[in-house]
DNA sequence: AATCATCTTTAA
DNA sequence: TAAAGATGATTA
């Protein structure tokens, strides 16, 4: 016994073993985190927020470290990590402020972090690639390579003649490399450096920006302003400049993966510090690499989409959120469905926002008024736009004469011309003549769009075909084609004016190299006119334009939605932005609605207030609030009855359009506490609900 | 989410 | 009564 005593007392300390244990989060649906043991050899290497596998229900799966800690409550035995990615980790700042967001939407965290870490990360980096110091033995070598070698001898000329080069632009050139370059870098000719080391040359000049940027230093200081300006993008080069000599981090979002990118190169091309680019177009394996550098704090400016909120900023100086009012910040699709604009203001707490629009949302302006934003408002020159509202019902066919005529005088005078539609496909809906229903998608219910050129009807929300001419509902063959689409004005256009040049744009090939390329297009005069989706009415001036004309602006102001008013006077806005110098012409059959009328004076004051009084008269946000709750169709009744208990309004039930049996209801409350806390009684009760908090 | 145990309904 | 169907708990 007293053998036994002295013997454990000669253990060594560092002998007793010291337990790490890691909740994980894993890709489920629930707000719980899994224990796990840490062995001792991954230890050193763990941390909140990297990426690990585990052995869940018998399966490897990767999840997030969410915390570290000593003991765990369950009691039963742990199984142990096996590994550590090295790939994409959040910091665990960023992680807690992805909870805070999945939270705050309600939104499983382990669902939301697994979500929005990207997922691959390529082994390559970018390398730059030059001659080696050495040049004559470089030269002497040449010639012997020339016979045995060639691949490796046209490398080694193409680099001597154009100096250091990107890999990628190597391989663009010369076609496959990768083993030419291990081997020159294997015998000392070339030699690598990372894309890093070289940064543009900074060719902004002072008399450039002070002449393009209306405000000064003082006037954009403040930690929460709205710009309320056209011309947006010098002022941000001016507060970009602010920031820079105190090296914090700096985040600017775009609506749009084409806008990002276009904003991306103005900013690119005036500062001179790489600048990274972060939307979903980005390959994975790139994504993860941005990611992983500015984690490590190589990276701090980039400009992306929405996603790029949650990039593992640790010094977060300034966020600025371009086009403010677009609803495309909102996600939509799938958890956590959060509102950009709002998680940047929660991201930038500590540090300055810049909300920018020369259209504000409602929610923003009003705030604005209130004090809780500084509001800029640049004196607007209205311009040299002659806008012209055309009654539709007072003419026939697609183009009314005024449009047709403008378009005419554009073209004889050299100008582009931009036609904006809203709805892609030939018609706008396909009804049938018995009945009046329109063809719906037999998968999601959604309504069909005929495609002339692949003599298809096709479901715009889940991407099905069909080829029936028949009515589903009661079977008749006689069917209406109605209303405008991009490929019906797109062929309108073309026979109207043969001899122009006419292009068309939209979501079926929305890349945005291409649409970027359509643009300059359009700026070069090799487009005459181009036909578009909304997307084309976002963005900045087009210098040659001459004409914007909206066809097909009705169904827009038509949507069953209350912001429908707002978003049409914020399309028309954008879209009759979009010319410097010329004409712009809106077709309706509502001539008289005050969203077009506003919007044709360029009088946001005007639309504001009666909007405002409207939203107020019919308890629409920003005087309550909503969510959007989707259910089977079933448990409708028990969500009725537990919306009635927390006094709230249930809207509904309607069928979801996307989902069969799936139905939704809008949540209708004076307090948005009360619409959350409701809703997450109503979780509780009918499991599988899923709710959207503020839906866009 | 996916899986497994348990309780309930259904059709012969 | 067996089998299909709905419900609920569990996953480390």
């Amino acid at each position: 016994m007293i053998d036994q005593l002295s013997s454990y007392q000669w253990i060594p300390i560092r002998w007793i073993e010291r337990t790490l244990i890691a909740r994980v989060l894993l890709l489920l649906p629930i707000d719980k985190s899994f224990d796990f043991l840490v062995p001792e050899k991954l230890a050193g290497d763990i941390a909140v927020g990297r990426r690990v596998s585990v052995r869940f229900r018998n399966k490897k799966q990767w999840g997030i470290v969410a915390a570290l800690a000593e003991k765990t409550e369950y009691p039963g035995p742990l199984e142990e990590i096996i590994e550590i990615s090295r790939g994409p980790s959040f910091s665990s700042e960023a992680l807690g402020f992805c909870s805070r967001v999945a939270n705050q939407y309600l939104g499983p965290i382990g669902l939301v972090a697994n979500r929005i870490l990207p997922t691959r990360i390529s082994k390559r980096e970018e390398r730059l690639l030059s001659i080696s110091d050495n040049l004559e033995e470089v030269l002497a070598s040449l010639e012997e390579l020339w016979k045995r070698a060639p691949r490796q001898a046209d490398l080694l000329r193409y680099i001597l003649a154009h100096g250091s080069c990107r890999e990628k632009t190597l391989r663009q050139e010369l076609g496959s490399i990768h083993g030419a370059v291990n081997r020159l870098l294997e015998k000392g000719l070339l030699k690598q450096s990372s894309i890093l080391s070289v940064l543009r040359p900074d060719n902004r000049t002072e008399e450039t920006l002070k002449k393009a940027s209306l405000l000064n230093q003082q006037q954009l200081c403040g930690k929460r302003v709205l710009l309320f300006s056209a011309n947006r993008w010098p002022d941000y080069l001016r507060l970009i400049e602010r920031k820079l000599p105190i090296s914090q981090d700096i985040l600017i979002l775009a609506p749009e993966m084409f806008l990002a990118q276009q904003l991306h190169s103005y900013l690119q091309e005036h500062i001179g510090i790489e600048i990274g680019l972060y939307h979903s177009g980005i390959a994975e394996g790139r994504r993860g690499r941005v990611w992983e550098r500015v984690r490590s704090g190589e990276l701090r400016f980039v400009v992306g989409t929405r996603s790029a909120l949650f990039l593992p900023f640790s010094n977060l100086g300034l966020i600025i959120v371009d086009e403010e009012q677009d609803a495309s910040y909102k996600q939509q699709e799938m958890l956590p469905y959060y509102h950009a604009r709002l998680v940047a203001l929660e991201r930038a707490k500590n540090s300055q926002a810049i909300l920018g629009s020369s259209a504000p949302s409602l929610e923003t302006f009003r705030a604005a008024k209130r004090g809780q934003f500084k509001l800029i408002r640049p004196k607007k020159s209205n311009g040299e736009i002659n806008v012209c509202i055309v009654d539709m019902n007072k003419e026939h066919g697609v183009l009314s004469k005024p449009l047709t005529q403008a378009i005419e005088q554009a073209i004889s005078l050299g100008k582009g011309c931009l036609l904006g539609v809203n709805r892609r496909g030939y018609f706008q809906a396909v009804l049938c003549k018995k009945c009046g229903h329109p063809l719906r998608c037999v998968h999601c219910g959604v309504a069909l769009t005929y495609h002339v050129k692949r003599a298809q009807f096709v479901c715009h929300n889940c991407g099905g075909s069909s080829e029936s001419m028949v009515c589903p509902n009661c079977g008749s063959h006689a069917l209406r084609f109605v209303g405008v689409g991009s490929e019906r004005l797109e062929n309108e256009v073309r026979n109207l004016f043969p001899q122009a040049s006419v292009s068309r744009f939209d979501r079926d090939t929305l890349h945005p190299h291409e649409y970027t390329r359509a643009i300059q297009q359009m700026a070069s005069g090799e487009i005459d006119i181009l036909v578009g989706t909304p997307v084309i009415a976002k963005g900045p001036v087009i210098p040659s334009l001459g004409l914007v004309g909206a066809v097909g602006v009705d169904r827009l102001l038509a949507f069953p939605d209350f912001r429908a008013a707002e978003r049409t006077y914020q399309y028309l806005s954008n879209l009759i932005g979009r010319v410097e110098k010329g004409s712009a012409i809106i077709q309706t059959h509502y001539p008289d609605h005050y969203a077009v009328v506003a919007a044709a004076r360029r009088d946001y004051d005007a639309f504001y207030e009666s909007e405002i009084a409207d939203r107020e008269s019919l308890f629409y946000p920003p005087f309550s609030h909503l969510a959007r709750v989707i259910l089977q169709s079933s448990a409708s009744e028990a969500l009725v009855e537990v919306m009635h208990r927390f006094k709230v309004e249930a809207l509904g039930p309607a069928p979801f359009p996307g989902k069969r049996g799936k139905t939704y209801f809008l949540i209708k409350g004076k307090e948005g506490k009360s619409v959350r806390t409701a809703c997450l009684a109503a979780r509780k009760a009918i499991p599988g609900l899923e709710i959207d908090l503020n839906p866009a």
